[in-house]
DNA sequence: ATGGCCTCGGTTCGAGGA
């Protein structure tokens, strides 16, 4: 079993590059992020006619998730049940035996601005229902777009970038919360190499200076974590033509 | 020194991303 995570920045722009990446890989479900894209405008057909099943929020211009499996998808949540949100940032479902929560996080903007607030604000609230999900469904993995880079190891620049959005204090105790329900972040299970990144900036020749961020990530609970034995980020896909600025992490399980 | 790219909406520039 292999699932993944993927920010897409536009799957209208990028359809053609996820049904390619998944022709090139055996995937068993993958989480998109930055859809941006209206339900009525989400690529279903194409999707359904690759052979996966999909679950979906989104709107226009902004935002936007989905679930891609190969497998059957039951039991979908969209957002936060806890939490008010006109922006759609998750999708849950089950597919087999686990519990797949994908989630957009807030970027945020910068330090101490609304966008800022509402994001940690947002934190504690995903913080609170994931417990209660947790509880309900012990085989539980966490894949999205976090914005929080949540270590120096994880910055290309960790002096540029301390205290800035993304690094700051308060964001990376969000993600430690996080990791306090008993979660495990499975690509540090395993040894990596050094400076392993998941976005890198379109601008300043990011990508080819590996100007980067660890950002995207899949937590695992303690019964997922026992059972997986690699992560990886799939690099290829930011080198392809026109690519989104994040690449794919995929998290392999027994 | 600053901003340098990409996407969207909707018109050719501004907002947002990270």
């Amino acid at each position: 079993m292999k699932i993944a995570t993927w920010n897409v920045n536009s799957l209208k722009v990028r359809l053609p590059q996820v049904l390619q990446w998944l022709a090139d890989n055996p995937i068993d479900v993958l989480c998109l992020q930055e859809t941006k894209l209206t339900d009525d405008k989400f690529p279903a057909a194409a999707l359904e006619a690759a052979g996966y099943q999909v679950a979906f929020t989104g709107q226009k211009t902004y935002n936007g998730v989905a679930i891609v499996s190969r497998h059957p998808i039951t039991d979908v949540v969209k957002n936060n049940p806890q939490f008010a949100d006109e922006q759609q940032r998750i999708v849950a479902a089950t597919v087999e035996d686990i519990r797949i929560v994908c989630a957009y996080i807030p970027n945020g903007q910068s330090v101490d601005s609304d966008k800022y607030h509402y994001k940690l604000k947002w934190l504690d609230a995903l913080r609170t229902w994931l417990e209660r999900e947790h509880q309900a469904h012990p085989k539980l993995a966490l894949l999205g777009d976090y914005n929080i880079a949540p270590e120096d190891a994880d910055v290309y620049d960790p002096v540029a970038w301390e205290g800035q959005i993304l690094c700051s204090d308060a964001e990376r105790a969000a993600f430690d919360r996080l990791i306090n329900l008993g979660l495990k972040d499975a690509f540090r299970m395993f040894p990596q190499e050094a400076k392993s990144f998941s976005w890198w900036d379109y601008r300043q020749l990011g990508f080819r200076l590996n100007k980067g961020l660890r950002i995207d990530h899949i937590l695992l609970s303690e019964e997922l974590a026992s059972r997986c034995n690699g992560c990886i980020i799939d690099r290829a896909p930011r080198k392809w033509e026109q690519p989104s600025d994040h690449a794919p992490v995929i998290a392999m399980l027994e």
